[in-house]
DNA sequence: TTGAATTAAGAACAATCGTTCTCTATAATG
DNA sequence: CATTATAGAGAACGATTGTTCTTAATTCAA
């Protein structure tokens, strides 16, 4: 029953979407395709539409749609697996644009302190912040406190905004932050990332070009 | 001796990137910069080319550039103001590249459980592999015990080798585990990522046109 | 005030784009 | 055998593309 072997094109499309970041046009992937016919081509390119391997772009074009990135199963993998390797290739999604939605108002902070540990911040790890000048209690914010950037979580009661830490051992050295006047904020947290790599690696000269 | 503001267009070509996962042609480019010239919108788009912010695509078209995902690093403690003081020059950071130094050795995964909570890996953490079959005592490892893949910390004492959780208040719970035979090592941890963002975002049902 | 950059607008070009239409081979099926 | 999908070729369409050229408004310093 199987009408079309889509997978042989998709192979070299994926391959092809590897190596220059970009869908080509039909007629690209006609040669790609082995000098197929344009109209062929267009063809098939619906069919890995109609798959969810593609998906329309503004402007009539295409780009990889959510199975695009899905993985072959087989090789290396053993019986029985857990999850597998997370099916996300690092070669292929970026990070950032897992992590980052709007670019120009994000601004990545290193992290001062333990005052956040219970909630997995440690000091060293970047802060991925958004840039906003308001935000809602709960939300973990950077606010400027006594001219220095701060990481909180911003609550309020009756007396009004205040800014709490997030350290249960070492409480009575973060006691609640209330401003004076007004409270301001940078900006909320929407993640982080974290490098711990051994010393020593990549020694030497680096003088890439 | 500024000479073209490039930036404030480049912010809403990245903001128009991180939504679509294409760099619109000039046509649409005009329109997404409040409807300037196509003319104009092209040498714009040469400018940010030359400056590495974009770069040529198979097909006449282009892509994004080295440095179009660069990110600005904010400091810790505000001298003045943040960033923005044309003078100094802010600091800025690749994320995919920061976090992965051999991309074909690197696979993510999912953090599942609370094993490792001391050491701020949290259950939804990506955390960043790097394969290998061996490590040293004390490295983070992702280790493959009855058929599952499991993040402990390696150690070793008189009587071999055996993986420890890192969670003090549930220390109970995560006993050290000792291999039967041979411990299996699949890599080591490099890293991680979080992502915090609020629910409902781009959730239900994506039928968009 | 003059003059040059800067920041556009507008027209025009060939090339390429996505798309559709009609027409063949080839292969399998009954 | 005849039939019916499959796998493709080829031409043709108008729209959009990247690009270049010329001209005009604005800004800003000398």
């Amino acid at each position: 029953m199987q009408q079309l072997d889509i997978f042989s094109y998709l192979g070299k499309l994926q391959d092809y979407y590897a190596r220059e970041r970009i869908i080509p046009s039909t007629t690209q992937l006609s040669v790609l395709w082995n000098g197929k016919a344009r109209s062929w081509t267009h063809r098939i390119m619906q069919r890995l539409k109609e798959e969810g391997f593609l998906e329309n772009a503004p402007g009539g074009r295409l780009r990889p749609g959510p199975r695009f990135f899905e993985r072959t199963v087989g090789h290396t993998i053993r019986a029985g697996l857990p999850q597998q390797a997370s099916d996300v290739q690092p070669e292929l999604l970026r990070i950032d644009d897992y992590l980052i939605e709007n670019p120009s108002q994000t601004i990545l902070f290193p992290v001062k302190g333990d005052s956040m540990v219970d909630l997995g911040i440690l000091e060293g790890d970047m802060v991925i912040i958004e840039r906003s000048h308001s935000a809602s209690p709960g939300q973990i914010v950077l606010a400027i406190v006594d001219d220095e950037f701060t990481l909180k979580v911003l609550s309020k009661d009756q007396k009004g905004y205040y800014l709490e830490a997030r350290n249960d051992r070492r409480s009575k050295d973060y006691p609640p932050i209330r401003p004076e006047q007004k409270l301001e904020i940078y900006g909320f947290y929407v993640g982080l990332f974290r490098k711990t790599r051994i010393a020593g690696h990549r020694l030497g000269s680096s003088r890439n070009p």
